[in-house]
DNA sequence: GTGTGACTGAATCTCTCAATCAGTCATTTT
DNA sequence: AAAATGACTGATTGAGAGATTCAGTCACAC
């Protein structure tokens, strides 16, 4: 069996399952079924094999974003779309979630490093998406890592923080409209 | 002497200079030149006494952004304007500088909510100066509260995050330009 | 050569005791 | 008598030492 999968699948699961902080690389060993040195013939530290992991799911994040979008829809509807998919994935993925969670309370600079990545990995997925719809005219012309950064600010803002002062949740339809009749709206040609 | 007022600009400084845990009653009845128990004939707790002192900040904060609108400038301008405004204030004003400083580091339960309490309170701000503007009709029917939300976390996410993925700042007017070209132009008429 | 787990020391946690501080109230001052 | 005071209290927090944990290594086994 390959023994670099056997980990990659073992830390998955455990950091997943219990966070970067607490998961010890002895518990990822046993899981995995291999002695401890035999992960440092593959990784050389913790950081490097959580990074690995993260990466594959920045993978499977982008994947996902890009099954959210048709060709046929106009760009507002595919940029909500993959927006509402990513912030869905902060919920439903383990990890993720996780990784949220322990940056909250436990503040572990690594898990910190690797959210910063996260978001600047969607923030250019979703400017690149803007650059084509740019060149084809869909919208006009503007700055595209700007636009990205405000819309997953804003998109994060509501359906991440909205909760937390005020005691009723925004439906998706009420977000898509209020995103409709501003940004989206502002960018037509 | 007004001893009450003395508490309160003796509590003001020391809050603003130390924060709300580092500053002690005993400091603050030092610096007032009353006795500890004085402060709680006019004052039932720690917490009350610091509550009345950022009202007084919120006020203050609320006559610089009134100052910042004039009648004649259009919505869009005025808008910018106020949450600059806002913005400035925040690392301006030693007190509620040193309120975001201390919910980053200490995350002291009173400064959290004495920060979330700010905050709606500039959402409720912007938010009605949105009811106004659409009366007049100035801008389109939206929801006042959402729009007010989503303009105050736009903008505070380029002011105050942006700086620390990226190593360059935004100038205002690329801000007021991104702004004018997404948001604000998807609200007019 | 490959894989291993006992070993190391640096970092973190835990437990104890000391210090701090919000709030009270008996006493003093006006 | 009304207002002001600061020594006092107990609950919370901090500091320090000792114990524990854990990432990473390396001598040995297979």
């Amino acid at each position: 069996m390959d023994r670099r999968q056997e980990i990659l699948e073992a830390a998955s699961k455990s950091f997943s399952l219990f966070g970067y902080k607490a998961t010890t690389m002895d518990q990822v060993a046993k899981i995995a079924n291999v002695g401890k040195g035999t992960i440092y013939t593959f990784f050389s530290n913790k950081e490097i094999l959580f990074q690995e992991i993260v990466v594959k799911m920045i993978q499977e994040m982008k994947t996902a974003a890009d099954e959210a979008i048709s060709a046929e829809k106009p760009f507002q509807q595919n940029a909500h779309a993959v927006l509402m998919k990513v912030l869905e994935f902060r919920e439903v993925h383990l990890l993720y979630a996780k990784l949220i969670e322990e940056e909250k309370e436990l503040r572990t600079p690594a898990v910190k490093h690797v959210l910063i990545r996260i978001e600047q990995e969607i923030v250019n997925f979703v400017g690149d998406k803007i650059k084509t719809a740019i060149s084809k005219g869909e919208i006009r012309e503007c700055e595209p890592d700007l636009v990205a950064y405000l819309l997953l600010k804003a998109y994060f803002g509501f359906v991440a923080d909205w909760g937390e002062t005020h005691d009723f949740e925004l439906s998706e339809e009420k977000i898509a409209s209020l995103f409709r009749d501003t940004i989206f709206r502002g960018l037509l040609p």
